[in-house]
DNA sequence: GAGTTTGAAACT
DNA sequence: CAGTTTCAAACTC
């Protein structure tokens, strides 16, 4: 399974990874944030990813930027590539604003799409940008007024050079990093050396940490990317898609909120992983640093017998960006394409798969001092337990698939809109035909513009196959087909465009989208067409997904959530655990609340209920009514009632903290009882507790873990040698078992005759006698009588085996 | 598997 | 906001 890399992991918004993230961020520009990565603990290192983000334009244009290792020990071959090529879009990932507070909650609904695949696909993401300036503006500026800044330097930029991948780090001042992309007509491949700005031809600059240029390493490349010390590597393509009718320009912004713990800037960075940083060669910027990678594993790790808690709720170090739709030409690249919609503010950002035809390549190599996992992943998206949502116009949105975003409890879907459903609701052909390699579908729902990625199911199934195994609980957001639609039966295949998941208006809910669990329909703004958002557990889409027949409902009644429930006895997301190792959520087993309350760890999850225990259950599809009142019941309680309770704590606590702190009395927090525990994690200051023995320090906290790790250990030794033992069991079995049948009797003993055992005592008495002869201590000649006694029984084992073979070859 | 304990969520 | 009740998970036997 792939595994989502921590470095791209670092990209990713704290939001997605932590609301709470976003009021700890210190509002000063100048402030640098810090990421914090907590690493998890069954996180190795990526030491090459592949980012392809490509735009489904024809164009041959392409930008190479080709990371190298900087270190000399780094491992070959563990270059991989990125490829992002974008046709004018905008395209915004971003993360918390660390200067924005609860304003820039409500703004920011969508803050990317994480996607993981393995180091054996190529990953293609086609933007589809109808900005005619073609850039991607990787934003991790803390502040606005950086992300301002970085906004409007990357405007001078796309001015002066046109197509530009602008990318600002995070709290790194607001300098914004540059992704140039190449002008139209301009040939991919060609290098350029970083800083040249005024080169005809397209660049990617990439910056080292610090500021550091990396020097060129692959000639053909046009930027290159090199990863300092242990840093791991990625390269970023993008290709420029030639702008059919866009005049709007490309930005790609993620903005980041750093989880600063008093880790020193990049620069400082221990050298098991520095990060990746890219140069930019517009003139109109100095170069900047941007990390991609996130350094902060290393120096946690470093520390010797330091134990971290981690969570798997939550894995802040990871960021992927991912794949879509690539198809297996490349296959010496590991790549993934994928679909990206993130919302900033009231830009919603769409990567689309577009043809590999013209793909922007990104070459990186990463140089670890760790492990290196052949892992490449795309992460566009938030991690686990984040609330992390794609949102997608019911009325106007394409063909929507579902992408998994590993470590992310969301599910990104591709819906099949009405228009396109009329086409599907014929057994539909393979989708890939069918699909216009579409660019996003930009909505302007008032006050949020959403854009639809299209991606080829073939691709998405790759994707999620790769994904599936660092999934957490996941929530597909679906946009259901429009609501005067009527119902539609559609064939589903593999290849083909998938589900339409019904939904109804939910006027009362705003769309501060960060706070609506899965299942929330968002209306459109006041005068928009009919457009709604419907936000589905993830098992729902897979399950859609698996099926070879899709009801679509129509958005007055849910006929298909039948159909549905039906297949809620599939493995978790639609997994089996053979496929996935993501930790399948446990089924609930409310009796009561009817789901529909945050007793239920489902519907608190955001997650209808699959394969429960519980009775009378209402959380599901079937009464979407009721569980969409539930919903507004509990965010009128408490906003931040669907939020992630485990979030990061203030400056110089620790990363990962309880949200509102529990209330223990008598489990002395050392019992999954207490919500600390449970996560993981230290109980800090806001806790309430009473005796709490959850501290760093704490000896009974210290002897639990150790017995935890102990009895870990005896689980894994007892499973290695009960599957060796059925092993060996089995294989005697195979070897006997046409025996037995054949000779109705168990072998061994049937074949134990009075000769053969008095032929077997003369033996042990042989070896007693020899033993005694030569004086053998009486351990020795036990010793040679047992191995005397097993030879003789082999020998008879053996003897009878080969007599039955040889009754059972002349049919007696 | 039944019963108990526990603490978060819900309620007053 | 504090106290109480409800609830389901965690835990024990």
């Amino acid at each position: 399974m792939d595994v989502v890399s921590p470095e791209l992991d670092s990209l990713l918004p704290d939001e997605i990874m932590d609301t709470e993230a976003i009021e700890e961020v210190p509002h000063s520009q100048s402030e640098p944030t810090h990421d914090t990565p907590v690493p998890m603990e069954t996180d190795a290192p990526v030491t090459s990813e592949s980012l392809n983000i490509c735009s489904n334009a024809a164009s041959a244009e392409r930008v190479q930027a080709v990371i190298t290792p900087a270190s000399a020990d780094s491992a070959p071959g563990s270059q991989s590539s990125v490829t992002i090529s974008a046709s004018s879009t905008l395209f915004t990932i971003k993360p918390a604003l660390a200067t924005s507070t609860a304003a820039t909650k409500t703004t920011d609904s969508l803050t990317g799409t994480t996607v993981s695949t393995s180091g054996t696909q190529k990953l293609v993401t086609p933007f589809a940008f109808s900005a005619a300036n073609h850039q991607i503006i990787l934003n991790k500026v803390a502040s606005a007024q950086a992300t301002e800044a970085a906004k409007a330097a990357s405007t001078q930029v796309i001015k002066q050079e046109g197509q530009k991948l602008l990318v600002t780090t995070i709290g790194k001042s607001g300098q914004p990093i540059v992704l140039q992309l190449p002008h139209t007509g301009s040939k991919p491949g060609v290098s350029q050396t970083s800083g040249d700005a005024k080169s005809p031809t397209p660049q990617f600059k990439v910056v080292t940490i610090g500021g550091r240029e990396l020097k060129p390493v692959v000639g053909s490349a046009g930027n290159q990317v090199t990863t300092l010390q242990a840093q791991q590597l990625k390269t970023v393509q993008i290709p420029k898609k030639t702008p059919a009718s866009s005049t709007a320009p490309i930005k790609f912004i993620i903005t980041k909120t750093v989880n600063s713990k008093g880790l020193s800037p990049q620069t400082s960075v221990t050298p098991v992983i520095a990060g990746r940083v890219v140069t930019q060669t517009s003139p109109a910027m100095s170069p900047k640093t941007i990390t991609l990678s996130e350094p902060h594993n290393t120096a946690i790790q470093s520390i010797p017998g330091k134990k971290i808690a981690i969570s798997p709720l939550k894995t802040p170090s990871k960021v992927t960006v991912v794949s879509v739709a690539s198809p297996p030409s490349n296959t010496s690249q590991k790549s993934v394409a994928l679909p990206v919609s993130v919302a900033l503010g009231q830009q919603i950002l769409a990567v689309q798969q577009s043809a590999p035809a013209s793909p922007v390549k990104v070459a990186t190599s990463q140089t670890t001092a760790q492990n290196i996992k052949p892992v490449q992943s795309v992460t566009v998206g938030g991690v686990g337990g984040s609330q992390f949502k794609t949102i997608i116009p019911l009325a106007t949105q394409p063909n929507v698939q579902q992408i998994q975003v590993p470590g992310s409890r969301f599910h990104y879907v591709r819906l099949v809109t009405a228009t396109t459903a009329s086409a599907a609701g014929q057994p539909s052909a393979p989708n890939t035909s069918s699909v216009p390699t579409g660019k996003p579908l930009v909505v302007n729902t008032g006050a949020v513009r959403m854009s639809v990625p299209v991606v080829q199911a073939q691709t998405m199934k790759q994707v999620k196959q790769t994904l599936y195994g660092s999934l957490d609980s996941g929530a597909v957001y679906v946009a259901p087909k429009p609501l005067t639609s009527t119902p539609q039966v559609v064939t589903t295949t593999q290849t083909q465009q998938r589900l339409i998941m019904p939904a109804t208006p939910l006027p009362q809910i705003q769309p501060n989208f960060t706070n609506l669990p899965p299942g929330t329909v968002l209306t459109s703004a006041p005068g928009g067409s009919n457009v709604g958002y419907a936000v589905v557990p993830a098992q729902y889409v897979t399950q859609l997904q698996q099926s070879q027949f899709v009801t679509l409902a129509s958005s007055s009644s849910f006929p298909a959530s039948s159909s549905i429930q039906t297949q809620a006895k599939l493995p978790y997301n639609g997994v089996s655990a053979a496929e996935t190792t993501s930790r399948p959520r446990k089924p609930c087993n409310c009796t009561k609340s009817q789901c529909l309350k945050l007793y239920c760890d489902c519907f608190a999850n955001g997650e209808f209920c699959n394969n429960c225990n519980c009775n009378n259950c209402f959380n599901n599809l079937e009464h979407e009514t009721e569980r969409l009142k539930a919903i507004k019941t509990c965010l009128d309680r408490n906003p931040e009632a669907f939020k992630p309770k485990i979030g990061k704590g203030k400056e110089g606590e620790s990363d990962r903290r309880h949200s509102k702190g529990c209330n223990c009395k008598r489990s002395g927090c050392l019992k999954n009882y207490c919500e600390c525990y449970e996560a993981k994690i230290m109980c800090s200051s806001i806790c309430k507790c009473i005796g709490c023995k959850n501290f760093e320090e704490s000896p009974e906290r210290k002897t639990l873990m150790h017995l935890a790790d102990a009895a870990e250990v005896r689980v894994q030794q007892q499973t290695a040698a009960k599957t060796k033992l059925s092993s060996q069991i089995s294989d005697l079995l195979m070897r006997t078992t046409p025996i037995i049948s054949s000779g109705g009797g168990r072998l061994p003993y049937t074949f134990v005759t009075k000769e053969v055992l008095e032929a077997t005592c003369e033996c042990l008495l042989e070896q007693a006698k020899r033993a005694e002869q030569t004086r053998q201590p009486q351990a020795e000649a036990e010793r040679v009588i047992l191995e005397e006694f097993g030879h003789c029984l082999m020998s008879i084992i053996s003897s009878a085996g080969k007599a039955k073979t040889d009754c059972a070859s002349i049919n007696c």
